[in-house]
DNA sequence: GATGAATGAGTCTTCATTCAT
DNA sequence: AATGAATGAAGACTCATTCAT
């Protein structure tokens, strides 16, 4: 592409004008950075050099780091959602085999990638960020509890599962990898003792689907 | 409560000599304001004023805000572990049903009352508490794995319990206990719907057990 | 001098950029108050005033208090390092009648001008400092020496000074004028005698000269 | 001695009472503090430590920390202003050769003790407590210069003295004793290089007594 | 007379936020 | 749009001084 006349009254821009992505690129930083540190103890200055910006930029895009915090919280989980969503959906047919799919699925992408920093720095700060908290309930575990609760649903039906609340059955699902998720950011840093996140998910997998299974049958007249 | 006659003559002195209740009462009030608002939002004089004194006095007693934190976990968490351990040691002959009486007196010994709200603490805060992380580790989590695996070493013995590394197991039975935790001290509170916590930790016990009767079942020739 | 009609459009801005000369001008302010204070006792705040800037600025340039008072020194005596070495320097020829020349244009220079209260305060804080007093041991009265040994050496030869160690006579030339120097910045504010500087200097020369030339001429066979 | 019958309605007292010698003994540790640390960073704390005391008591024998400074230096100058007397008067006769022996007797006594930590204290802290300055120079100074004033007076009758104001050349007589006190509190603890103070001193008496005698010859006819 | 627990004013230092350029 | 110099409020920590015991 040769130059053309325009380009004598407007040389060459010394940046690329990238104003769309901006943001995003600003929020992973970010994201990174409040991983790391904690919201208090991460520096807007920090984030900034992370997003290869200075200081002043970010403020044109979030008017205060709080606001920028649940923007980061926002973007990180809404792009995860989709994630979720697609994993949930693929799975179709007899669902009690498939519990135990699931949850190997499932538990290791959360326990395994950054979405367990992000579930930490979730529970650390939600006590400061009411709005996050109410945010990550409703957007994020309510999707998780619907989607989920539409299979359990077709098992229980079938026989499958035995007939208890949905929420309840999500905490059980979810609790033993949300230990691991903890356990692998908090406590293995500073354990000698080799810690094997999958094996206890796939455990837990085990266990739980062999009890759903159980008390369906005893359910049975 | 109306003054009394005396007051006229004798103002409230500035200090007492209270040397040996001080710093427990302090560590009390100190722990109140970690819990509400985590390591770096509290402010020592916070701190200070909910323990009845004034900043320069939290420093008569302890040399840092962080050695401070420390301390508040570490009494915090001996004071309970010594009641756990009673608990775990009371119970005693066949194991299996036991698992369920265990989860079903120490979770919501966990799950509802300001030790929740510690865990929670201790998440959030390990990362920039590696000291924290690791005395946690070892003093809290280590003594109840031990304790826990005796029991269910007893299980396994018995055949009454498969048999599966116990530091999993014990991940599978505490997994929906911190959730529980979790959940009332982050989500519950700005959330509309009722939650159940006793309901969770009950169904979690049956079916844990449930599940790991069946595997029982499995293993045997 | 009367505002002018622009004042009352345009308010002082909250700052200028002025990145290049706001160092030494904070430099300059905070050897002022250094000199008027001493380390301890100058607040942050009052350099930070006496440049014209707030205490935040003060960061900006200087990582703590304790560097900027490093800084202060070095450059204080690194400006006027070159001013002395063309002293020294100019001077050529025969040396014994210039010695007396010598003190008498460094003399008044160390004794008059702020240089005195500079040794004052390195004196007052070498103590705390040891990286002042190292610094100034050796950037500052090495090249002293130095200057002043070659000087020596010259006269030495020329048997117009006797063969004393050059560290010694430094400090006998020297010692009158460090007194006068801190005579004049410590006791002649509470002193109701007159006090002349240049006297004592001047008779310095002339004593300390005819001294050497006396001890030269005995160790001539 | 054996025990009287009074003994029984007093027994022996736990410390002994000793109610004059505690205030002079304060006054030693303090010296010692304020000479390692110099008076803003030395702790009322350090100092009753060092005292054997608490930090209440020296508050009943000392209304401040500024007090008790001003007491100290006092206490550890009167205390050697004898010996310094002493010294003076016990010369007698010519004062010619004399001069070179009380450099040597009196300059040791100064830049070899902590009398010179003690004089490096008074540059440093003479700006923040005028009332010590002003102390310094009439009580120590003044009488100092009264003192050598009476023998030079002689000496420059006997023609052997050049006739020069007193006060200039106590001055010359102290310059070198001075700096030699300063360099080896100040400089030599940082140096590589061996110090030689009692060098110094000697080349000095050598130096300046030839001086004065060169002088004293030309003012001859 | 002595103690030492308690106080609180005083200071350094950090960092979110602003705004002239 | 981007920069980064400057701001100033906020908070940890120190230590001279007080005073109940």
């Amino acid at each position: 592409m040769s130059r053309t006349k325009e380009d004598e009254a407007t040389p060459a821009p010394r940046w690329r004008r990238r104003k769309a992505e901006r943001p995003s690129e600003m929020l992973e930083a970010a994201l990174a950075v409040f991983i790391e540190k904690g919201f208090t103890a991460a520096r807007i200055e920090d984030i900034a050099r992370a997003a290869g910006v200075t200081k002043g930029t970010i403020y044109l895009y979030f008017p205060s780091k709080q606001a920028m915090f649940e923007a980061v919280i926002r973007q990180a989980m809404v792009s995860r959602l989709d994630e979720a969503r697609a994993l949930f959906e693929r799975h179709e047919g007899p669902v009690a085999p498939l519990l135990r799919r699931i949850i190997e699925d499932f538990g290791p992408r959360l326990a395994m990638t950054n979405l367990a920093a992000i579930a930490r720095l979730v529970i650390a700060e939600a006590g400061n960020f009411p709005e996050i908290a109410r945010f990550y309930r409703h957007e994020v575990i309510a999707r998780g509890e619907d989607l989920f609760g539409r299979i359990y649903a077709q098992g229980v039906a079938g026989g499958e599962f035995p007939d208890l609340p949905v929420d309840v059955v999500t905490k059980l699902v979810i609790g033993p990898v949300l230990i691991t998720a903890i356990w692998r950011t908090t406590f293995a840093p500073v354990d000698e003792r080799p810690f094997d996140p999958v094996a206890v998910i796939s455990t837990h997998a085990r266990v739980l689907t062999a009890g759903l299974r159980a008390l369906a049958e005893e359910e049975k007249p």
